[in-house]
RNA sequence: GGGGGCAUAGCUCAGUGGUAGAGCAGCAGCCUUUUAAGCUGUUGGUCGAAGGUCCGAAUCCUUCUGCCCUCACCA
């Protein structure tokens, strides 16, 4: 058993005194924050708080004080021997750090000028049996505070007990989800719901996870790399503005800006395109650097990133063009290829030369480094975006944009492509064109999704399509590292 | 997957080849308005795991495990 002997020992020592350690409820009158709001009014008066034990300060055996801390605040209580039968001033002495309590009593200040609660009504709420590493502190400094990372991952739990900027990141996040629903429903957006686990995946390039299904014989199934195709498919039923919030499962590599598992916004409007998209993106989220931090000015690891809209538009090659001073289009294929080469010697250019896939090597090599500022990175190559719409006036490049903020791409979106018969040819490329780079290894080989393809047969309105990548959001907005830090259970190797 | 770093008491950390330490927490006391409470005493560790070098290893070497950083992969 991981409890610890001592603290066992108390539980057993409360229960022979008649005292239930896991009592079933304990009505509050106030949150700890309500009664700093409204102290005068509250002084002397009686009121009825819980919360977890902080600090223990005791004054010999007859009367002591206790910090407690309630979701969002801190207040010291009071005992004394005298207000106590002796079985209940037993239990008091049992107290450790960490313990719940339910408090009841008037609101008064002490000498010293602290508002204090005088217990007159003491309620153990629940028992720890795990000693609890609560640090001490004055003022803003703290003191012997939980620090190692794998613990502040593993035990999420004891992160946020110990450390209320921890809670902060997770009510932030709440933050932005429910700004985000207000946002959609104030457009008349419909919140819907697409499956996680697909008998085929698609949507984006990722390697999926796989199981199996037991009812249907053994059947292969997958985990949804993106609700992109679930979405376009409501659209198409008749549903013009549709959006969803869910996990997406991609497995591949783990690091600060990337989780196995990740949340995801997407929408679809149709009768629109890219170009209002990128209005609507960029008004959405310099809503959310608003409502979370006061300001459209966010700072992040000592650099003050501007969302005020409008956001800066670079096309691709532009943006290699200028910061990465290459001119694609004045390069023959040859020159580009030994341009690629001269860059990193050990990229795999795969057969049949594609400049799409070159120009999106040289984008990520040259210039996502630069994206600090909110920027869109707009008219990707074809070659990279099978499900989106030529350009217009330009059949080589797409309609479609990626913002980035802080080297991180949050986002994706596109002039969805509505051709059913351009559809399935572009999908039977992306097939063809995984199957010959299939000896590189982790390689994913893309199915085409037939009822998917049927399904835009049947007509698919012009429409805007967008993705933002919701964990990113809430580290930009948090000025959180790690991704790890803002999903509340990370995935972490297996622990011995 | 490559490179670098870290792993010592419940927590925060010292300890670079010679008997495992401190503060906090815990335990036993003193203290009836304290607040990082204070004071006295005290329990607690296979030094991440396994192997090796050595008279002797927390310390040096090898392997393994986990975490962090970084590069690669991830259109």
């Amino acid at each position: 058993m991981p409890f610890h002997d001592d603290l066992l020992e108390k539980r057993q020592q409360l229960m022979q005194l008649g005292i239930n350690p896991y009592p079933y409820s304990f009505p509050i009158s106030h949150t700890l924050t309500e009664i700093r709001e409204k102290e005068a009014e509250l002084l002397e008066k009686d009121i009825a708080i819980a919360g977890r034990v902080t600090a223990l300060r005791r004054q010999g055996q007859k009367v002591f004080f206790a910090d407690v801390e309630d979701f969002d605040n801190r207040m010291q209580v009071y005992l004394k021997q005298q207000d106590f039968s002796d079985p209940v001033w037993q239990s008091i002495l049992l107290l450790d750090i960490g313990d719940w309590v339910g408090i009841k009593g008037p609101l008064f200040k002490t000498k010293t000028g602290e508002l204090t609660i005088w217990t007159k009504d003491f309620s153990i709420l629940s028992k720890c049996v795990i000693r609890v590493p609560i640090s001490k502190e004055k003022g803003d400094k703290k003191y012997y505070q939980l620090s190692d990372a794998e613990t502040l991952c593993r035990q999420r739990y004891l992160h946020w007990i110990t450390d209320k900027k921890a809670r902060d990141v997770m009510v932030a996040r709440a933050k932005i989800l429910s700004t985000i629903r207000r946002f959609m429903e104030n457009k008349g957006f419909l919140e819907v719901t697409t499956p996680t686990l697909e008998l085929s995946y698609g949507g984006a390039s990722a390697r999926p996870f796989e199981t199996t299904i037991h009812a249907l014989s053994q059947e292969k199934a997958y985990m949804r790399i993106s609700p992109e195709l679930s979405l376009k498919r409501f659209i198409v039923g008749g549903f013009p503005k549709v959006y969803t919030i869910c996990q997406n499962f991609r497995n591949e590599g783990i690091d600060r800006s990337h989780n196995p598992e990740f949340t995801m916004m997407e929408w679809y409007e149709a009768f629109t395109d890219y170009n209002y998209q990128m209005e609507q993106f960029e008004q959405l989220v310099s809503m959310l650097a608003k409502e979370v931090t006061g300001s459209y000015k966010v700072l992040y690891q000592d650099i003050e990133i501007d969302f005020t809209p409008p956001w800066k538009r670079m096309t691709i090659l532009d943006a290699i063009k200028e910061i990465g001073k290459v001119d694609v289009n004045a390069l023959s294929d040859e020159e580009l290829k030994k341009k690629v080469h001269e860059l990193d010697p050990k990229y795999h250019i795969i057969e049949p030369f594609s400049r799409g896939h070159i120009i999106d090597f040289l984008f990520s090599t040259l210039c996502e480094e630069h994206m600090v500022q909110p920027t869109f990175i707009i008219d990707h190559p074809l070659a990279i975006s099978p499900l989106t719409k030529k350009k217009r006036g330009n059949p080589e490049l797409v309609e479609r944009f990626e913002p980035f903020v802080m080297r991180m791409e949050i986002g994706n979106a596109y002039s969805e492509l509505t051709d059913p018969v351009e559809q399935y040819e572009r999908l039977k490329q992306q097939r063809e064109f995984d199957a010959d780079s299939m000896e590189k290894e982790g390689t994913v080989h893309h199915p085409v999704d037939m009822d998917f393809v049927k399904a835009i047969g049947m007509g698919m309105p012009p429409t805007g399509g967008v993705g933002l990548g919701i964990d990113r959001i809430v580290m930009l907005l948090t000025n959180q590292h790690s991704i790890r830090d803002v999903i509340a259970f990370p995935l972490l190797r297996r622990e011995e």
